[in-house]
DNA sequence: CAACACTTGTCGTTTAGTCAACAATTGGTG
DNA sequence: CACCAATTGTTGACTAAACGACAAGTGTTG
């Protein structure tokens, strides 16, 4: 396998295995959580020293202390841990924040922009270390798992105060956390870019119109 | 049950159960080692908040993310918890010194007399913050793990490099523990006493008679 | 080309961990 | 005293993980 599968059925959970594993829901047994958990942590070390293509199942799975056969009943390939990795430690941060759709929902749209341009640059910062062929740029890997978290959490507001456009949720939410991922990125690339907390405001300014459509 | 079992029979490994486990060596399979590690971080982690007495099984386990009959399957009650995480802590600290009966012996004890009045020391600022009956004191259950421990590594030592005494190892291995650990604890407790860089030294050469009885 | 070392998924069997229930014990509290 | 609530070990059924082996694919080295 060289190439990774693509991203097409909706997010269930962050942090959570999309494939492979028959559980809708998050699972509750501990014993999943664990080594669910042991296999992102690992992923994580691995990933300050050495890059995301030279890893093999096995070297995952032998500094996890998780046997190889355990790691395909929890996730397809590597790209799809990488993926739950991903997921899981930006909606951490989010969460971190108390980002939520519980109040205002421009706040909540305005932490959620914020958090991408902190979480893009921290994990740029933390891949520097190995020679990448594109400087500044993170694995499309990485960039989809991203949007994915995101599309899913505007999904959740979007649900809880639908606009009236007539546009569908999931459309509203794709095409939002596209833009938002982009924007952050195009400003991350600029040279001499602004930092976080004053280029996050004119992003969600940016994108506030596709949210409120009709509303 | 209120009492502590006793102490009796000889240790087959330190951080590992004595009891309750039929594995005669230490566990290969990695769920059991994770398993006893969980379990032991977990008890660190409540005791620096907790006094041990007040802890029970379940409170552990919940804490660890383990079942409370995982733990039965592992430890016949909390003291032999206890017991394994002093135990495996304190052979870390030796072993991070790179502590062994590789070259010298007389230095190995050193290392030893020094490790226990450092572990000491430092279990003993570790639970300042729970009010203790007598001050300055640790738990007899700690007390006899670090001694059994310190027992095993004279043990090993002796039967590496036997004296000529015709006294048994056991029997010189117990003495000198016992009278390592009552020293250190002498020293301790001892209102202006000196660093234990200082205070080592004197207590192996106390000792240090004992190990080399008849050699 | 063949030989080699390595990786990828998958499978069946054995073992460890989970979970709910159990009787027995302990420690208050009215 | 009786009552209640919590803790302690233990059991048995179910499920996840470990382990070894397998066929098949991928380089790469001579």
């Amino acid at each position: 396998m060289a190439l990774p599968p693509a991203i097409s059925d909706d997010s269930p959970f962050p942090g959570e295995p999309r494939t492979a594993t028959p559980d809708a829901a998050e699972s509750q047994d501990p014993r999943v959580r664990r080594t669910r958990q042991i296999l992102q942590q690992a992923l994580a070390e691995l990933l300050q020293s050495r890059e995301f293509d030279t890893l093999s199942v096995q070297e995952i799975t032998d500094a996890a202390g998780v046997n190889r056969a355990t790691f395909y009943a929890h996730y397809p390939d590597k790209f799809a841990l990488l993926e739950c990795m991903i997921a899981g430690r930006f909606h951490a941060l989010l969460e971190g924040r108390g980002v939520a759709f519980d109040g205002s929902c421009n706040m909540a749209l305005l932490g959620i922009v914020l958090g991408v341009c902190d979480f893009l640059t921290q994990s740029l910062r933390q891949g520097a270390g190995s020679k990448c062929p594109k400087a500044n740029q993170l694995p499309p890997h990485m960039e989809s798992a991203i949007i994915s978290v995101v599309r899913g959490m505007l999904l959740d507001g979007i649900r809880k105060h639908p606009p009236e456009g007539g546009y569908s949720p999931e459309l509203i939410a794709s095409a939002a956390s596209w833009a938002i991922y982009g924007a952050a990125r195009e400003w991350l690339q600029t040279p001499d870019h602004p930092p976080s907390e004053e280029a996050a405001p004119a992003i969600q300014r940016l994108v506030a119109p596709i949210m409120h459509l009709g509303g």
